[in-house]
DNA sequence: GTGGTCTAGACCACG
DNA sequence: GTGGTCTAGACCACG
């Protein structure tokens, strides 16, 4: 799985390899189970600090979305938690971003191909 | 309209305070024209500094979404600027969070009928 | 003599006016001797306060370009003084305008196409 | 790259930075990639709040011309958004400019010499 | 060590 | 009375 670092995004770098990882996991590319780099090998491959993988992993790990042990490295969970529901930021978010998007002139048939898309990629 | 502001939450004031307002606009609980409260008042109210206020009105005047001026105060323009189409960022957003609702387990129906209502909210 | 103000400029508006005069009588628009609206007509047909244009007016002949009496209100200056030299902050402002332009990719000879077109306005 | 601010200058001094940084930046002497002083540097070193350097680096960010991290600081683009044309604004202020020029006597040769000598810094 | 945010308080130009 | 600017000083997340 290739992850790409945006330099010029405000997001952080951590939270930048936290989210694609999820994503990765959400769309299958990452399966249940399947080994993580070490930190320190993906640390080198993308020219980073170890500490910030090392805050994504634990971010992670706190998360329930992967597992790590001293002898196998960083895992997959493949039993995520389900909390069957969206966090309330998430929705703010999601209402934040319609609502950008209407004033930025997007129709409500454009906006809905797009989440189809989105959707089918992930479900 | 009732600006809301969490103070456990990691957005900035200024930003929390910025993305009600478009909202508001995208909403049309805000108008065309109509005034906003002033930095002072507004600061007064939610019990922040006019700085941070202003900070919030200045950013939304470069985004083109109000108008300032030193008589009237802020309002809201009623020509956005629109660019026709959805940031990169909003994009990738989009798909983090509808990859942390699957996780979640969240049902592609459930999803679904969540933007309905978002949608509807603001088309 | 039409002059338009631009309500979403950051300049303000009772300079937004005195550029507009002096670029008149640059151009001969206005012509040396010729009479000024008064400062209550100016102001009504533009829908602005009447301090504003009084601003405008004083520093216009505060800078020399015209003259005013009780009797026949403003009118343009017929030996308007001639310095001779462009001010350093005009200078500067085109220094800065030149590198802005620069950088947004606008090439030399577009540059001076325009730069010609405007001298041919004035000169 | 020294930075001089005119106390008396009717221009804000977070916009007084961002100018001179902008036209470091088209003359070259500050290159693509370049680091740019700490916002607590370059405070320091002008005797000026950290806070108004802040404002003019958000600028200088928020306009494509900087990014910033957390890391490395500030540093000059590789990659500025180039529009492909000078804004209204800026086309304006040259109208305005060559107006008054003209009316302190400047002759057209003058004009066109200085007009030259700019556009060689920078082009 | 860096930029980002926020406060309390002040002064100013504009209208 | 309004927004815009600036200071002095502080705390925080990121890396």
């Amino acid at each position: 799985m290739v992850i790409k670092i945006n330099e010029y995004s405000d997001v952080p770098i951590y939270m930048q390899i936290r989210n694609q990882i999820v994503m990765g996991i959400s769309s299958g590319e990452l399966s249940p189970g399947e080994q993580l780099p070490t930190v320190r090998a993906l640390a080198m491959e993308m020219g980073i600090n170890t500490m910030t993988v090392s805050k994504t992993y634990q971010l992670l790990k706190s998360e329930g979305y992967i597992l790590t042990d001293r002898k196998n490295g960083a895992r997959v969970r493949d039993n995520i938690t389900k909390s069957g529901s969206m966090s309330d930021e998430n929705k703010n978010e999601l209402r934040r971003i319609v609502s950008e998007a209407r004033l930025s002139g997007v129709s409500k048939e454009e906006l809905q191909k797009m989440l189809e898309g989105i959707l089918s990629e992930f479900y």
